[in-house]
DNA sequence: TTCAATTCCGACGAAATTAGTCGGAAATGA
DNA sequence: TCATTTCCGACTAATTTCGTCGGAATTGAA
C-alpha cells in the first residue's frame, strides 16, 4: 500500500519545478540538491517524465528541465502513473492491462467491488489534485508563517 | 500502491470464514482449496491473524479456524494491518512507527498533506467496511442472480 | 574553436521484499 | 493408536526497488 521512492521523489521534483515555473529550464543538479535526491537516480525519473510529456528538457549549458504545461494542467495522478504504473490496489482491476475483469472465481465479485472502491477513492485524491493546488497550499503556508 | 498477496489472500480467507461463520472450526485445507491458495502459505497468514486475535484456532482432528468475533466486528482495515503493516502511502506519515512527523524539509509539509489526504481516503474505505458488509453484498448478488 | 555544463542512454549491481516451501513437533478427536 | 490438524522456525527463489556507472551527444559561452 505504499508509494515507492520513484513516485515520492517524482512528485517532489515536479513540485520543485512548479515553484520555479516560468523562469526557464532548471538543471537537474539544482532540483537534486534542493530535494535531497541522488542526482543520477533523479535523472532516470526525469527521463520517464520527459518521455511521458510532463516535462520538457533542454540540453547543454544553461539547460535543464521545466514543466511542459502550466501547473494547473498537471495532476499528481499523472505523475504517479508515469513513475509507478497504474493506480490500482490489485492488478486484476485494471481492464486495460490485459488482465481481464474476471478473477477466476465468480463469488469473488464481492471482493472485487471492495478493491474497486479503494481504487476509486485513491484516484479521487490523486486525479483531482494538481500541481497548482499544491503551489497555492505552499503560498498559504508562507502567509500563515508571516503572521 | 498495491496490496500484496498477503493482504489479498488474507481478506479472501477471512471472507471464506465469514460465509462459514457459526458452523465450528474450518480446516485450513478447505479454505485453501476453495480460495485457490497454497496451503502452506496460507498457514503463515492464518498464524498472523490468530496472533492478532482476529481468528481462533482449534488443533487436531476436526480442528480448524473460525472468526473470533462476529463478522460485523471485523473490518478489512484490521486484516490488512495485520498482514501488511500500517495503512500509509509513506512511512513518514506514521507517527507511531518511530519515524516522526517531520520529513526533514519544512516546505515539504505541503506534500505531506497530500499524502495524508490519500491515506485518509484509503482508511475511510478499509476501516468502514466490515466482513458483514461483504457478506450482505454476497447475499444480494445471489438474490439478483436468482431472478 | 574549445570547454564546461548538461541531458540522454543503457547496462549493471546490491539490498530488500515478496511469495512461497519444507520438515517436524504438538495437540486432539475418533 | 492413528489420522488429522495446527503450530513453528528456518530456508529459498524470484521479483522489485533503489540506485550507480561510463560514456555519448548537445549547447551556450569564453
Amino acid at each position: 500500500m505504499k508509494v515507492s521512492t520513484r513516485g515520492e521523489y517524482g512528485v517532489r521534483a515536479m513540485f520543485d519545478l512548479t515553484l520555479n515555473y516560468g523562469t526557464g529550464p532548471i538543471p537537474l543538479k539544482e532540483i537534486a540538491r534542493r530535494q535531497l535526491i541522488s542526482e543520477t537516480y533523479l535523472e532516470q525519473l526525469m527521463g520517464a517524465l520527459r518521455k511521458a510529456g510532463l516535462v520538457s528538457s533542454k540540453r547543454g549549458a544553461q539547460g535543464g528541465y521545466e514543466l511542459s504545461h502550466p501547473p494547473e494542467q498537471i495532476t499528481i495522478g499523472q505523475i504517479i502513473r508515469v513513475l509507478e504504473g497504474p493506480i490500482t490496489p490489485l492488478d486484476c482491476l485494471d481492464t486495460d492491462s490485459g488482465n481481464g475483469p474476471y478473477c477466476g472465481q465468480p463469488e469473488q465479485c464481492v471482493l472485487r467491488n471492495l478493491w474497486k472502491e479503494l481504487q476509486d477513492s485513491m484516484k479521487r485524491v490523486l486525479d483531482n489534485t494538481t500541481l497548482e493546488d499544491l503551489r497555492q497550499d505552499a503560498v498559504k503556508l508562507e502567509v500563515a508563517k508571516g503572521q
